[in-house]
DNA sequence: TATGAATGAGCATTCATTCAT
DNA sequence: GATGAATGAATGCTCATTCAT
């Protein structure tokens, strides 16, 4: 926890790396993936410079971004592991998760992989930990027994397509994210799964 | 049908712009929408220039693409209309649908907008057809009476999205389709939508 | 006239020779030397080939044009050998060449050699035939003695640049063609030119 | 001068500005507006993207250069202004003019409209300056009345054109501008213009 | 260290010319 | 011969990345 210590970073260093994740954030949120480095700069308020000081590529800085935000919904998923009802604790995951990625173009695009293959570690970490929430519920007759983790991610595309859409239609991520949760409850199973 | 008549076409001319078609929607669909004309027409085994000649511009030829899937959809659709059981004939469109789509990135990456705005005229047509399958299944008490024709694009795209995941699990986007089909179930309804 | 005989050519041929010329003539009058041949081709209503049947390049059409042009000014101003006064036979040469050259974009662009090097032929002839006239105007005193043929070409630029202006005022072509002669004069000599 | 502070620029930037305008300049002049952008670039010894930071199309590039020269222009001729003698005034505009625009091809290629319609904002200050060279010059009773400002563009597409003819003259322009010169004098008028 | 100017490979598009029909 | 579709080199412009100040 400390032998592995990246060097301490000056404290306006450190603030630089924050303001510029700042930025990345927004931009390539708000413009996906193919946004430019130098609006990110601009955004931020420093030079290009200082965007490759912090992050060598463009790549490093969308997986930053990536990282930040699965470390954020892993840690989330984690801390519902202590929770009583894990079907509680499942749907909550799924709500968290979408809450913080509906809108985002950049990481839509990402998770649909339709954008470079960007390594998305910490993407497994959340999985696993969400994925043993649904190993719970499913345990607990709550889930349809057939489902499966990796049927999540394609939620996540839905979801984060929602606010991309010809005519955005408000909440519409809930909307959906609502009607695959029923689709997961146990009592759902109308046939099996991959027909 | 005869009326339009866009000029007959040279069986040459003809026979080259389907290899054209051919050509982009592999291209296009493995690669998505940044993929280049260069390669199109070195997939096609034709110049650049007859690739422009059948298609002016690199968003006309994407949306010529988008639109003959559009069409091919709504037709599909618009047989299912005659179909006795609404509830049967809304599921096999989208089925229909969803094995046209998944797997072609850059119609997955059109239709989550995620690509530059490109007109999809077909997209309105094809979701009325399929809206008024939805409302019939509805008023037949097939389909939740909550559930909107809003709500499916954002399925289409976690269906598009199966096989860019980075570990694709074969019929993904099966197993998607057959989780949000069960949640639009009347009998699915566990809380109205949009909590 | 029939010894060189470059093959009588197929009626129709001949015709559509001249269909081409024709167009030809008004395209690249109209919109210069960077017109194009499918442009031309178009407005002769023939095909492009035939275009290239007639003539093998581009450069070859412009080139024609350009000669037949010149054939039609040498023509003229040889019929002015004849003339009694040289000094209004040769202001009627600039006079007739002016007003079949004014508005002609392609012909002042390749006459002020602006555009490609294309060959003039033809163009010598003009103004051997043209500096006959000259000489024999200053000989009778009518043009000022250090008067040169170089000189002409030069007032032909401006009076084909005339039509092209931003703000094109009607007959502008003819005033400077009347200040030019005017400046020729004998009597106008103010100072030796070339300074 | 201070207000409008269009930001002072690097040192190294002003001068890579003028590296490029230099090489710009010499490249335009010698091969026209159809020069590439890339012998620009090549000529000034910095890459493509360092002349396209500087200006933004190649257009806006060919406006700069125009601008810059019209200035140049129209800064002397204001100088004139204070000029006693406005007839000696007058002819040293164009002098001046012809002396620092002969010979460049992209000026006489714009100037003559031949070339796309570049905005010459710059041209009609100049020529509002010397209109009024002009102007005093009638009523001085030097240029002959009937003569208007418009009468001299025409002038110096001959100007500029004469660098280009086939087999170039040592200091045709010079001959030219005299010619136009005496002919514009009050005394040269022998019938009204535009016949 | 921060800055933003410089770089240049990459890509969409055009158009003279060729050639199959 | 005529047609117009096919060809592909050429060209303007972009943007991730580097580097001088």
């Amino acid at each position: 926890m400390s032998e592995l210590a990246e060097k301490p970073l000056r404290a306006d260093a450190r603030r630089n790396r924050e303001k510029v994740l700042a930025a990345a954030r927004k931009v390539f949120s708000e413009q996906g993936v193919d946004a430019q480095m130098d609006d990110v700069a601009r955004r931020a308020d420093v030079g290009v410079g200082t965007v490759y000081r912090h992050f060598p590529t463009k790549d490093a800085l969308l997986e930053a971004l990536t990282q930040e935000l699965f470390d954020v919904l892993a840690e989330h998923a984690r801390g519902l592991l202590d929770h009583d009802d894990p079907w509680e604790a499942f749907q909550e995951s799924l709500w968290f998760g979408a809450e913080k990625t509906a809108g985002d173009r950049a990481f839509t695009e990402i998770v649909a992989a339709t954008a470079a293959p960007i390594d998305c570690p910490g993407r497994d970490e959340l999985l696993v930990t969400v994925g043993e929430l649904m190993r719970r519920s499913i345990e607990a007759g709550k889930i349809r027994p057939d489902a499966v983790i990796d049927d999540i991610p394609l939620v996540m595309c839905g979801v984060g397509s929602a606010s991309a859409m010809p005519h955005p239609v408000p909440d519409a991520w809930r909307r959906h994210l609502g009607i695959v949760i029923d689709g997961l409850r146990a009592e759902a199973v109308s046939a099996p799964l991959h027909r």
